[in-house]
DNA sequence: AGCCAGTATCAGGAATACATAATTATAGCG
DNA sequence: CGCTATAATTATGTATTCCTGATACTGGCT
């Protein structure tokens, strides 16, 4: 029997089911601060919220507690996930791990056309910082930490980092609180730049991970301040 | 062969929800190759075998679709998900990298009965070794890894790679398939241990990363031609 | 004969219903 | 008046049912 299947191309339609998109909402209320840290899941009324049963939205928390985002205790139902700053300590000591490996696998992969892209956003990344809009600047920040990740051509890699750095995101944002700090930062990126263009991956690596150690242990001290008031 | 293990006593009633059991029971079918890659994997005819319902087992699905073991195509159901050398090689990079890091922790913060137990389980290899006992090496030597990862004192890092490995583990064990690496590996544990000993964290990182990067090659190679059959 | 259309069948997705454990309230007792 | 035990209530866990989309089959057509 010649099953020559012609008819297979599928155009990749985008059929969310259900509990996808609401692990996407979910994820994105926890991650915007909708849902605060410890907050109780209540199922039946979040249904009623959504305007879905519970079934799907069951199998939403399972998801986002393998994420991380969630804890759930048998017979006593879902929370948000409380990051304590231990745990957000290794969360960031795990992060700069990655981020090094990936800005060490980046200087040895990125074409030329990346690391113009790169040097353009660092430029306008200094601009942001001259100006002083902390906003866009935290933004074009993650984006250019994401475009090393993506340079490192590890999509397993890329994912997870995405993944960690949600579990991280509701503390990362204190990471700038401090104008000192900014200033290194916005240096230690051009200095990363440098290394990447020279494709010195020891070096590319080694300033990654300093970076995000600087990072996080400034995130570190604000949350621990936060949590102790 | 049929018979379920999956028995749930009232008696013996343990905290665990259903679902997580069977999350449990399927990971492992699947690692220990009972459930094949790319097998389809049908609801109903698991929730017969397993005599439970659809409920908890979808639930099941989702977390080890989010684990990377089950592949989930919306409306067309879930399969065991399929590991391609790429994807292979990207998660032995990645692993690379995570045991890098643990083992630069781990030489830094590694304590003194941590180093003696981990120089026993050492000699124990090399006994293994010369004795030609290919399974117990391998399991010593997970052992091995698993123990320096815990010397990370990073639990984030710790289930991490607990996980990663999972997914690797279908194709971990053709990292030894030639003797000649198997000697290899045995001399590179042996220098690993030292630098931990000396508490010399990058030079414990570099010779793990090669470690790792050496037996990933392996794998991937291996992985390759076996696919090629 | 091969191909396409329409239909039948089936498996997965979501909603509802039911069971059980946890919490809270209440009543009886000390 | 307080404490404990027990009952009521609520929410979670699981099963069942319904619905919808996908696949397979059949029959008519070129």
């Amino acid at each position: 029997m010649t099953t020559s299947n012609l008819t297979r191309k599928k155009t990749s339609m985008k059929r969310r089911s259900l509990h996808e998109e609401i692990s996407d909402h979910l994820r994105s209320m926890i991650i915007e601060g909708e849902l605060p840290e410890g907050e109780r899941i209540d199922e039946s009324a979040l249904c009623e919220q959504l305007e879905i049963s519970r079934t799907p939205l069951r199998e939403a928390l399972k998801v986002l507690h393998s994420e991380g985002l969630v804890s759930i205790e048998p017979n006593r139902g879902a929370r948000v996930a409380v990051l304590t700053p231990e745990e957000f300590a290794e969360l960031f000591e795990l992060i700069g791990g990655l981020e090094r490996m990936a800005a060490e696998l980046a200087a040895s992969r990125a074409t030329d056309s990346e690391l113009k892209k790169l040097a353009q956003m660092q430029t306008r990344l200094e601009s942001l910082y001259s100006a002083g809009d902390r906003h866009n600047y935290f933004e074009l920040n993650q984006d250019i930490h994401r475009m090393i990740i993506a340079m490192s051509r590890n999509s397993t890699l890329t994912s997870l980092h995405e993944q960690l750095l949600m579990r991280a995101s509701r503390g990362r944002y204190m990471a700038i609180g401090t104008e000192d700090r900014w200033e290194e930062s916005v240096q230690e990126h051009q200095t990363l730049l440098d290394a990447l263009q020279a494709k010195d991956s020891v070096k590319a690596g080694e300033i990654m991970l300093e970076h995000v150690r600087h990072t996080g242990d400034c995130a570190v001290n604000a949350l621990k301040l936060r949590k102790a008031v």
